[in-house]
DNA sequence: GCCGTTTTCGGCCCGACTGTTTTCAGTCG
């Protein structure tokens, strides 16, 4: 869990910070954990936590519906929540919070990452035991003590003991990309049984969420147990956890959990929507269909109506497609990547959504690395894969000098860098175009690694921030706008740069960011690499609607790393963006008009 | 704590699986 400290412990009086939407959120989420601990009614625990998400994808400045009064009309915030945020905003300490967290002992918050155990449990161990601590627990269940409370036995204790063993590795939240290739394997495994009808996956992983927690595995099939006894069997899976003759769960080697969910051929449909989620997106579908007269759930739709009693219906045969689904409801198809519960069911009802960029569309990237600074691969092992892809230019942008840790170039090493693009162009050996680039760093102060002159002799220029990551918000916003507002400056590199699980971004205030790319005609980078999908999905509906143009970038280190465009294309799919909202979805010659090469 | 075409109280998604129990509570998704 991500315990918050509220302004006024981490600084003085005098500096107490103003509050923003995503810290708030942070409070109202730890809140509904310190509940949960406390036994607290279960609809007030999902009130702070809807109240959290709602936060989080707020359309509006949360200082304007403050200033005016709105914060109540927004859906999922009543008066008590409102009464919060605005301590917080403006106080940055809330004594509810503060008071909350005084009465639960923070050892109760860490036993919650042991798998198995939750609120209700450990209230139970704290109440029976006094354990309040994981090394208590650990101690209790050695010494037998824990098999003596009611609801507790021997199984208790030696699950509750591995749990304690595995709960670093169970707890984390694995990148999209490695678990999608973990979930492709065993599909295609899963696809090859003669029992299987069909088989996918659902969940985070097919929402295309940054980070997985588990995969979700949907199959149909009328003969489970074949499915289930090659499911538990695999050489990947290092623990059986359960195993039922619909469900099974397995731990694989690395820590990820894998449920498989077996149904028939007619519920497919269903069981695939439900289990793909978000829960706050099936939560506002049902909300649908309760005001249609229809009860829906993974097994199917019921009439709710009075005279017909509670019966099957909807369709005269099992729906073919989630397509047919949204359909039933009114609605257009909500590609998986959309349902996280935002507004993508109030804008389905008002088809078409927007055509999400895919794959296919994309035409080349911009941000490559080769051996002239920190890549593996050399220029040409570089354009031979960006051909083999299929794309139709590609761009190079080593490091500058100042990236030292980074091998980057000075001033003469680019200049025979450029010299051996125009040569391979001219040389006709590949069909693929050869943009001339570089990633220039972006100075603390502002300025940019190399001289104007330079820069202008180059196709395009990435301007990226790879030093003094401390720098307070203030200085570092005003850095990266500086750097924006520079004429050679072609696009943005890794706004916040960020490395998903092991490093926070820097401090900078995204939305002003934006606001200067929008007012100087510069491009984001969607930085594709799968740790860093960076700008985050969650800001560029907004910064589309304000005309920014984006770049999906795999910051390629190596040939293979080219294929990182995918996650990036995943994760511009999220934030709502079309293929023309993408630079590198244009052709060559738009690409070449667009940034005035001769 | 939130919400309202059943609107200021009463409902809020619900089923599979496990372990401990002998019919069910807790966890998970």
């Amino acid at each position: 869990m991500n315990v918050v400290h509220s302004g006024s412990r981490d600084f003085p009086d005098c500096l107490v910070l103003e509050m923003d939407k995503n810290s708030i959120a942070d409070i109202f989420r730890d809140v509904g954990v310190l509940l949960e601990l406390k036994g607290e009614n279960a609809f007030k625990i999902r009130a702070y936590q809807s109240g959290a998400r709602t936060l989080e994808s707020l359309e509006e400045e949360l200082s304007v519906l403050i200033a005016e009064d709105r914060l109540t009309d927004v859906k999922g915030i009543g008066k008590a929540l409102a009464d919060k945020v605005c301590i917080l905003h403006g106080e940055g300490v809330l004594p509810f919070y503060e008071d909350l967290r005084a009465s639960v002992p923070d050892g109760l918050i860490n036993m919650l990452e042991i798998a198995g155990l939750g609120a209700k449990k450990i209230r139970a161990l704290y109440e029976a035991l006094g354990v309040d601590s994981i090394e208590k627990l650990e101690k209790a269940c050695r010494e037998g003590r824990v098999a003596s409370i009611a609801g507790f036995g021997a199984k208790s204790e030696e699950k509750i003991l591995i749990g304690i063993r595995n709960r670093e590795v169970y707890s984390k939240r694995h990148i999209w990309w490695d678990a999608f290739e973990v979930a492709q394997s065993i599909l295609e495994g899963l696809r090859k049984l003669p029992a299987v009808k069909r088989a996918e996956h659902a969940g985070s992983l097919r929402r295309g969420l940054e980070t997985v927690g588990d995969l979700d595995l949907i199959v149909a099939s009328a003969d489970p147990l074949p499915i289930m006894n090659w499911f538990i069997r695999q050489k990947t899976v290092a623990e059986v956890t359960a195993i039922g003759e619909t469900k099974s769960s397995v731990r694989l080697h690395g820590g990820l959990q894998a449920d498989l969910r077996i149904v028939p051929e007619v519920q497919f449909c269903y069981a695939l929507h439900h289990f793909t989620g978000s829960k706050e997106h099936n939560v506002l579908l049902r909300q649908r269909a309760l005001r249609q007269g229809y009860s829906l759930s993974e097994w199917g739709i019921t009439s709710k109506s009075e005279e017909d009693g509670e019966r099957e219906c909807g369709f005269d045969a099992a729906p073919e497609s989630e397509k047919e689904l949204f359909e039933f409801f009114g609605l257009d198809f909500i590609p998986p990547e959309l349902r996280e519960g935002t507004s993508e069911i109030e804008e389905a009802e008002n088809p078409p959504l927007p055509n999400l960029i895919r794959n296919e569309d994309l035409k080349g990237v911009f941000h490559n690395h080769t051996t002239d600074s920190d890549g593996h691969n050399t220029l040409e092992e570089m354009v031979e894969m960006a051909e083999r892809i299929g794309w139709e230019y590609i761009g190079i942008a080593d490091h500058s000098k100042a990236s030292f840790q980074a091998n980057g170039m000075n001033e003469g090493r680019l200049a025979n860098q450029v010299e051996s693009i125009r040569e391979l162009n001219q040389s006709g050996k590949y069909r693929i175009h050869v943009y001339t680039g570089v990633e220039c760093d972006i100075l603390p102060d502002g300025e940019l690694d190399f001289d104007d002159d330079i820069l202008e002799e180059l196709d395009y220029v990435v301007v990226s921030v790879h030093s003094s990551f401390s720098q307070s918000r203030e200085a570092m916003t005003s850095r990266i706008i500086k750097a924006i507002e520079h004429p050679s400056a072609t696009m943005l590199g890794h706004i916040t740069g960020r490395v998903l699980s092991r490093r926070e971004g820097y401090r900078v205030d995204q939305e002003k960011v934006i606001d200067a790319a929008a007012a100087n005609g510069k491009i984001i980078e969607l930085n594709a690499n799968p740790h860093r999908l960076d700008m985050d999905w969650r800001l560029w509906r907004k910064a589309a609607e304000k005309g920014v143009l984006c770049a999906i970038n795999p910051d390629a280190h190596s040939a293979d790393g080219l294929c990182y465009y995918r996650a990036g294309v995943t994760a511009a799919r999220k934030g709502w963006l079309k293929a023309d909202n993408v630079l590198n979805t244009w052709t060559r010659k738009r690409v070449s008009e667009y940034l005035k090469l001769g």
